[in-house]
DNA sequence: CTCCGGTTATAACGAGTGTTATAGACGGTT
DNA sequence: AACCGTCTATAACACTCGTTATAACCGGAG
């Protein structure tokens, strides 16, 4: 009774990650948003109770869902293969929006809790970066990763990939997101091997 | 008779790239920024006649600045204490700030231009991260490492450090840079001597 | 003193913000 | 047919935004 209609709003959903990715979370806003989803601004609040807030945090967590998908679809082929499907979905995400869209979890994430209590939005930007990390580690190990370096590889895997998109879109070139690409290529064949 | 009095203008510079750090830059309002910097409003748009956009410019030429200062000078003392010193000034500005501060010039670059014209803000960052990078580049040629491979292990090393910093805001941890600290400092101790 | 340029104070403009309220439309069940 | 819960349309509220205009200050030069 609750389920079967609903197709506009995954769409809001999938518009406002797509529109917070390209503005920013306060550079978007639910009118823009309702337009850009073909679906009405009562609609919005008829399905997000909790207004911007919600939006945002779900978003983020649509976000987070599509990209932990792909990981865990592509990391079964190994590490290496994962992260070429990493780069990939950035890849080309940042490629067709000509460079004005990057990665909606970063843009939630840089922007304060103008009060003391952390608002949720970021707490699901804090779950997405977890578990991307902890799929790349996972996947590290079961191929022959030292267990102690995973977790250190997965992130800095994460968090070089995030600085260079945005790199990306600053410079209006794919080259930092192709150099870090190299580079983590590298450091995974090498981590694979090494001490055994 | 242009240079004699302006303390409050670069206050309120400092003040710009301190907000935009924090809340976005279209969080961040240019009446919350005058009084910030404790400036009238009027005097905001006598000192930066083209507004908010010539505002968000000199704030990241400001941070810009700031950054390839500590660079320069540390960078003699080798790559390693380069690094190092880049990662102590944003280790302090996360810890100071509780985790509400991050990167001004990641958090500008990740606004988009809502026209086809490339904004003077986002220029900035570019040049930026590209001063950066060269920095540290430079360095690492000047310590031994092979001239191919400096420049793509600088761009990985100031995209793995601005992801990492908004990791740690979004965790409100500090594990991501440690982490990427970790790895960066092998990363480049390896590159120093290896094919040699 | 007057004058004057660099600075500031005050007010207002129009547009856009998140959000709420209220009433209407739609579509299937009884 | 009447009913009902889901969804939508319209309007409004109380802001805040960037920006502009205008008038006042205020300290040193003439």
């Amino acid at each position: 009774m609750a389920k079967p209609s609903a197709p506009s709003r995954e769409r809001i959903v999938a518009g406002a990650a797509d529109m917070i990715s390209r503005r920013g979370l306060n550079g978007t806003s639910i009118r823009d948003l309702a337009k850009h989803a073909e679906a009405p601004l009562g609609s919005t609040y008829h399905y997000f109770p909790e207004g911007k807030q919600q939006l945002a945090t779900e978003a983020v967590q649509y976000a987070d869902a599509a990209v932990a998908r792909v990981l865990r679809k592509e990391l079964d082929a190994g590490p290496v293969a994962g992260l070429h499907a990493f780069l990939a979905l950035w890849r080309g995400i940042v490629l067709a929006s000509d460079f004005r869209a990057g990665c909606p979890v970063l843009a939630v994430a840089v922007e304060e809790p103008p009060a003391d209590e952390t608002p949720p939005a970021l707490v699901a930007t804090a779950e997405a970066f977890d578990r991307w990390e902890q799929l790349l580690a996972e996947a590290l190990r079961e191929h022959g990763a030292a267990p102690d370096q995973a977790p250190g590889l997965a992130t800095l895997i994460v968090a070089s990939v995030e600085g260079a998109i945005a790199m990306c879109r600053a410079k209006r070139t794919m080259e930092p997101l192709d150099q870090v690409a190299r580079q983590l290529e590298a450091l995974i064949l090498g981590a694979l091997d090494g001490p055994a």
